[in-house]
DNA sequence: TCCAAAATTTAGCCTAGGCTAAGTATTGTC
DNA sequence: GACAATACTTAGCCTAGGCTAAATTTTGGA
């Protein structure tokens, strides 16, 4: 027999509009994020960051990737030597820091739970700007016990 | 003694840039799904949807609300009765159905591991739209396995 | 019935993030 | 050293989704 689902009554409208807003705020810093990201990659495995690399690995034409960067240089996060490539500055670079570190997390832990490979980074790459810092924890739990289970 | 973290070259570009269309998708269709399941609930709880209580709960000015049903409408998901609240079209409500259905697995999951009530409703807003089918399985398998331990 | 309060719309503005097409600048090869 | 290919920028466009301020419309109570 199955128990009735759970009520979930509606939150205030405060808490309801709070979570609406920290949505919002996610969605506005995802774009940064993938970005400082995908250039800290680049720089580490390919030795430089084009911009036309970006655009063809972030599927985008290449004058939108020039918008972004400015946007990214006039918030701090990416200094550009024309035909020379994207750099991070410090900003960036511990910004890029850590969305790898949690990117790759997220990556661990949708592998645990089954996941194939590609699926685990495709929704990887939405799910990370959404996770707070606590579902992280319990993220990294999960493995934890994974890793050593009779312990 | 740590093991090395598991080297993850850089996915071809067409497989990168794939990853971050879906993750574009995703966010375009945030939103009409969002506005859907709380006109969906607010039918089913308060009897009737006011734009002016999807202001308040979306924590957004009554403006974005006019602005954002408008496109809702243009997409038939949603009809008007002036001064009489807000409804969905059938699509609309099949919509509904689906987002809300994955809205509770997500909380549900989230606190299986672990996460308080508030943290587990605030990351399924936002993780919500990120999160595959494949992976809504894994969810509910995990689910499953927590109930019927020894099984 | 009147009319103030509440709900809704309209107008006008903004930013992020997309696009194409057409430039301009640099590189690297012959 | 010339110059074609490549990289990058600029111009001009678009949509979604925010905002405020100012109408406008409807409701419901005195
Ligand atoms: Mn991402
Ligand atoms: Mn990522
Ligand atoms: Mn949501
Ligand atoms: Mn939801």
């Amino acid at each position: 027999m199955r128990r009735a689902l759970a009520e979930r009554p509606l939150p205030s409208a405060d808490d309801h509009a709070a979570r609406f807003a920290r949505q919002r705020e996610a969605d506005r810093t995802a774009t940064a994020e993938d970005y400082v990201e995908l250039i800290a990659d680049l720089l580490r495995e390919e030795g430089e960051a084009r911009a036309v690399d970006l655009a063809r690995r972030m599927g985008v034409s290449q004058a939108t990737v020039t918008a972004t960067i400015g946007r990214l240089q006039r918030d701090g996060l990416v200094e550009t030597k024309p035909y020379r490539g994207l750099f991070l500055t410090e900003e960036g670079g511990r910004l890029a820091a850590a969305a790898k570190a949690r990117h790759d997390l997220v990556v661990r832990f949708l592998l645990a739970l089954g996941l194939d490979h590609e699926t685990a980074e495709a929704d990887a790459e939405g799910v990370e700007h959404h996770v707070s810092e606590k579902a992280l924890k319990a993220f990294a739990r999960f493995l934890a016990d994974r890793e050593t289970p009779g312990r």
